[in-house]
DNA sequence: GAGTGGTCTAGACCACCCC
DNA sequence: GGGTGGTCTAGACCACTCT
């Protein structure tokens, strides 16, 4: 059979000049029960043969759409156990965007020893990458990573407060884990993507400090964007970083 | 039917302990056409329908080992033309490996000015990088990547030279584009894939003169290896970089 | 054994390109 | 019109997990 039943966006869909394949229309609609929080990260979504008769489509459809989630980490699949919402919060993803390893390539699990929270009105330039307008409340948080017993990267983090109501310091500090796992889990926020600037800059008295180098000192200076479900920007945050020993990895493909 | 016929590489993959699917094994014969030039960059495999036969396999197993390699870059298809061998010479392709853009993210292309070309036999640590003997010889080229009339990136390449035999400073001139597209279109060797290693460092006299920039001054130091058919690395490189009013992207995922 | 995802096949029709 | 890749379906069997 050619023509299936469609799904319910087909509609409005076939009205549109621009034709979308089935499972990128699937793909939106499971996006959007992430979104709306019916799956939850770390929980099983249904079977694709349930998913096929819930969306009216053939189970080969929803697999295409899962294996396009699966690829961009959005989703899990187990073999045998079914297909899960990913999630930061195992050992092994904490840190999964953090590309800076010792210079043998070795990954190293840093600690985090934070320094401050405030909250803050955004400027106009935070505002613009949060996707916020100016003036809206922002949580900024501060901190340093240490690997094996140094300090090496001083993180400024700007997070859209009303994403993230009630941050504390202290809860923050009783997390012991990531920032990330703990939006996570609290907030069920999770962030499947990020985009990062690099440039290299001068150690300032205040990066100074905190990572106990001499003032001009060269660091990395990694200036990020993360997002979430729908590509919605949350998180804007800029990390200086001492590269002596280390280096910041990258693939190209 | 569930028993195909099976591809010549199947009866030895039997008696092997560990499982491979069958379109993990017409990938890795595609690959095999490629790395003997069978079919050259820039050419046409043949049809989908074509390769089923020859595999004996199914169009939509084809299909899937062809999906994986054109999300590798390695093939590209074009819907009502056929399917392509991936090539860095077109225009958009030239810098596919440069993640150096203006800071607001525009996509700027350089121009290259070569200062210099020697052969130079390997010590311990660039035969480790590039998986050679010591004493084998390198062909290191030596230019800068000039950006909006701005020089940028001072960069030295180190080539294995028993695949790229007779290369010249006037060669390199003459080509006027990005030196894989030059190595591409001599050799039929292509870059498939890169990892690099970036550092913050402190300008030493020779980068200094050439970026024209104080010693000292911070720059970005890119460590690149490239790999290219059946991830064999056959260049190391490093970049200096000014990141002044230019930054490194990169997207996380 | 039942249920899940993983692989493979066979055949249909669509969208695009070129003759 | 004929060939190419792109989408979708239907059904089979395999591999893994849990009970």
């Amino acid at each position: 059979m050619q023509t299936p039943s469609l799904p319910i966006s087909a509609i409005a869909e076939s009205a549109t000049a621009s034709f979308q394949p089935l499972y990128e229309q699937i793909k939106s609609l499971i996006t959007r029960s992430l979104v709306s929080q019916e799956w939850k990260p770390g929980e099983a979504i249904p079977s694709e043969m349930d998913l096929a008769k819930r969306y009216g489509v053939s189970q080969g459809t929803v697999r295409k759409a899962v294996d396009a989630l699966a690829n961009e980490y959005i989703l899990v699949r187990h073999q045998g156990k079914g297909t899960f919402v990913a999630t930061h919060t195992a050992p092994s993803q904490q840190y999964r965007f953090l590309r800076v390893r010792d210079d043998s390539g070795e990954v190293v699990h840093p600690t985090t020893s934070f320094i401050g929270l405030e909250k803050v009105k955004a400027d106009a330039g935070i505002a613009a990458k949060l996707g916020v307008r100016v003036g809206t409340t922002i949580a900024t948080v501060q901190r340093v990573l240490i690997f094996a017993e140094r300090p090496l990267i001083f993180d400024q983090i700007h997070l859209v407060n009303a994403e993230f109501g009630g941050l504390t310091m202290a809860a923050l500090e009783a997390s012991r884990g990531s920032i990330y796992s703990y939006l996570e889990t609290t907030y069920g926020t999770r962030m499947i993507r990020a985009e990062e600037k690099i440039k290299s800059v001068a150690a300032d008295k205040v990066a100074a400090k905190y990572l106990n180098v001499r003032v001009g000192a060269p660091l990395l200076s990694i200036d990020r964007v993360a997002y979430t479900y729908g590509d919605k920007p949350v998180e804007w945050r800029r990390g200086l970083c001492l590269t002596d020993g280390y280096s910041y990895f990258n693939e190209l493909a």
